[in-house]
DNA sequence: CGCTAATGTGGAACACGTTCCAGTGATTCG
DNA sequence: CGAATCACTGGAACGTGTTCCACATTAGCG
């Protein structure tokens, strides 16, 4: 009675394998998402727009996320996997490795400048989200943290300490990203926000 | 035609001076919402409850605070008063500046661990708030760093390297709160975290 | 091929933030 | 005191996220 079989693509691994034809509508959603939000920012990904542009009934959209925020967050996990593939293939090549990762998060900086509304509608989305969508937020904190780790060249099991490093990075990442997003601190502040945390690398 | 007469509280101070009746009903609102978020944090907090809850018509109530946004970053700004003066009072006694800082951070931290649903509301409300918010959350931004200032124990006008160093804190402040409150970090990292980042004081 | 369960469709319905308005005080100024 | 202005009330109305449901389509499976 309760169940209604596992949702198309719960956490990540460990759900239902999704057919073709259901990977190719997941990926039509989140094309839509990011068309919209490229616009509008996160008011402009409406639920029933982004139905009505992937060509899916209101239902199935809520039936693969299960909210405007599961709907975002997954298109941030998107965005980043395709920004960790372009890394991989042109990585830093600063010597000191916290000018290397500085430099990475400016670089993802920089595609956000290009992109601000949907910067803004990822990130907004990110923070605001809540207990429900842990799971996501959490892949996608993997994901940003791999790419912080693999920027800092460090050896393949970070020490706790470097991972503390890492972890306040990111908030540093986060927090000043939303402060540029509601227009509160300029380009250059973040920069120098991000050089300064960077600061806290190679040290003890 | 256009504006009804100034807001009763455009930002801080240049604002209309408000009777002592509409100063009155500006802290029954700000109480209703601490008691409303104070329970079911921010989903509890509903505008229509909220003008219930402290007798006041749901058109008024968005005379005094333009969205549930403005609503709660002005809550916050009224707790963080309220800490900033405690603080004052009885001021941190740790020798390092760096350990002083972490220790009000947690001190703090202590504080929104008595009240979760609450601190839930403020935070959320603060990263969630667009530009539209943002005179207020440079409000509330001004009073945090102050408190780190006062920590610090710096001389009064502080370097423009010091104060990179307290935005960074202050990031890390916020984005460590946030992944606590949705469940994704334990106090004790939300600890490590602050220590690390106090880390970066006295140094350069 | 037909049966059955799972998926998808279209749209109504509901909740809550927000806006608006007509009427009723309350306050101030002449 | 009278009049004008402003603030407050009560409530209707609208937009958007979310839920639900009756029905249609699809996909596997004997």
């Amino acid at each position: 009675m309760g169940q209604k079989t596992a949702d198309p693509r719960a956490a990540s691994a460990p759900a239902a394998p999704l057919t073709q034809r259901q990977e190719a509508r997941r990926l039509g959603i989140l094309a839509a998402t990011t068309r919209l939000a490229s616009r509008g920012g996160f008011d402009a990904v409406q639920m029933r727009a982004v139905a009505e542009s992937s060509n899916v009934a209101l239902g199935t959209l809520y039936r693969y996320f299960p909210s405007k925020i599961h709907l975002l967050v997954a298109t941030m996990q998107d965005q980043l996997e395709q920004l960790h593939e372009t890394l991989r293939k042109r990585p830093p090549t600063e010597a000191d490795p916290a000018a290397r990762v500085a430099g990475t998060l400016m670089r993802a900086f920089r595609a956000m400048q290009r992109e601000p509304h949907l910067a803004d509608a990822m990130v907004r989305a990110l923070t605001f989200a809540d207990r429900s969508v842990s799971a996501e937020v959490d892949a996608v904190s993997r994901l940003t943290t791999a790419i912080i780790v693999d920027a800092m060249g460090l050896p393949v099991p970070p020490g706790p300490e470097q991972l503390s490093v890492v972890r306040v990075i990111e908030h540093t990442w986060h927090s000043a990203l939303i402060t540029w997003l509601s227009g509160r601190a300029s380009i250059a502040q973040v920069k120098i926000d991000i050089e300064t945390v960077c600061g806290l690398i190679g040290r003890r």
